[in-house]
DNA sequence: GGTCTATCTCAGGTTTATCTTAGAATCGCT
DNA sequence: AGCGATTCTAAGATAAACCTGAGATAGACC
């Protein structure tokens, strides 16, 4: 069934645009150019996702977030911020913002993480994924070696379950820090090691095999 | 192994700043002042990304991206159009691009684009090259002659790489130097033939023929 | 066959990437 | 405010990958 799209922004160019890519790309597309249009159409007709403008005229997009979320709606919501403002996309994240696009941005990009948006909110209920004798449930987010219980934090969750969703795969330093840590890090830090090292512990602690593999000079494997 | 990217655009001071910002990101570029041009080099050397002028005497950027990709090209294309040219973004996106950058653009931008596609293609990517009984697994970074599994340090990935890039054509030694070292050694090293001499020992260690021959005073051949 | 030169091999020594550890900052909860 | 869990930083330890250099081998040419 196509996915329905409920784009909110004050600026024509924008929702043209927007209307434009996302009809293109086989969506079902609904325009609201304030936040109280919004709030009334995401009534008339419940969206599989929200994009949304931070700037609005009279409800903003952080007041439009929040009162969809307080109303129970779990919609995935894709925020439009300005460049450089890092503030609204931490305050966007709060407020129940599940991923952000800085203005300008090109039109793959928006497919890129609608298509990334929609494929979660899809997955989102009880999945055990499995690959030797682990096992990672991610309702419960908590893993088993064998009949091992292991305890995730939850860096260490979004970590494991990159590794088993590409098991045998081998995957470089820089898709795990920008698929776990979000590309803000590059070169300076060592939190990637560290916490390869403590699912390691985690994964080994009674003296299992290895399955964390480290490849050097490129990243590391999850594999027997 | 370093990328290499083709920058096409018939404005010397684009393609005189984009040479500046990619080869100071370690990329080694190459540039095409033309359609035509971009396509031939394109043959010489395959690049692992293109950036596409949509503005081109001659053959168009369009053109040129959708004669790539109806020759079977997958190569990630970022495209530089004007701005506000809506038209062509869309046009752009049918024909193939992979994303896009309006002019003017700030350099940190154009080479936050340039890595987040090289990342994406490189995940994407996991094809297995085959020739002869050898195998290499993009993905795994895993070789096997016949059933026999090779591990491969990052150097010795590289290289036989580029010899299964090029089965059956005599490669010099400037270009494998060039391609595995970066141009770097020249006349005094012998890397090269140490690390010739490492894969022909894994790949002939159980008494299988010779695949990595020498061409004496020009280079080696990957044949059988 | 002898000589010249290109290539090969091998054994360390060096460099660099990754691992480990401990502790400091931060967060979330009460 | 205080506690435990979590996250990150920093720095030294470890180990893999890499390179060098010298002598061995083998084509090419006479």
């Amino acid at each position: 069934m196509k996915a329905h799209i409920l784009v909110v922004d004050d600026d024509p160019r924008i929702t043209n645009l927007l209307r434009r890519i996302l009809a293109y790309e086989g969506y079902s597309v609904a325009i609201a150019a304030s936040g109280n249009e919004a709030l009334n159409r995401s009534l008339e007709r419940p969206p599989d996702l929200v994009v949304l403008d931070i700037l609005l005229p009279g409800l903003d997009g952080l007041e439009v977030a929040q009162r969809l979320r307080s109303a129970g709606d779990n919609v995935p919501i894709l925020m439009l911020t300005a460049r450089d403002a890092v503030a609204d996309r931490v305050k966007g994240l709060e407020t129940g913002a599940d991923d952000y696009l800085v203005k300008p941005f090109a039109p793959e990009e928006l497919v890129a993480r609608v298509k990334a948006l929609l494929r979660r909110s899809q997955e989102e209920r009880h999945e055990v994924l499995r690959y030797a004798d682990v096992e990672l449930d991610t309702g419960t987010r908590i893993a088993h070696r064998g009949a091992r219980e292991i305890e995730l934090s939850p860096t260490e969750y979004d970590l494991l379950l990159l590794f088993m969703n590409r098991p045998r795969q081998v995957l470089t330093r820089e898709i795990i820090l920008d698929r776990v840590w979000g590309m803000e890090f590059e070169g300076s830090s060592n939190v990637m090691e560290v916490y390869v090292g403590y699912l390691r512990s985690k994964l080994e602690a009674e003296g299992e095999s290895r399955l964390i593999h480290t490849v050097r000079g490129v990243g590391y494997v999850f594999k027997e």
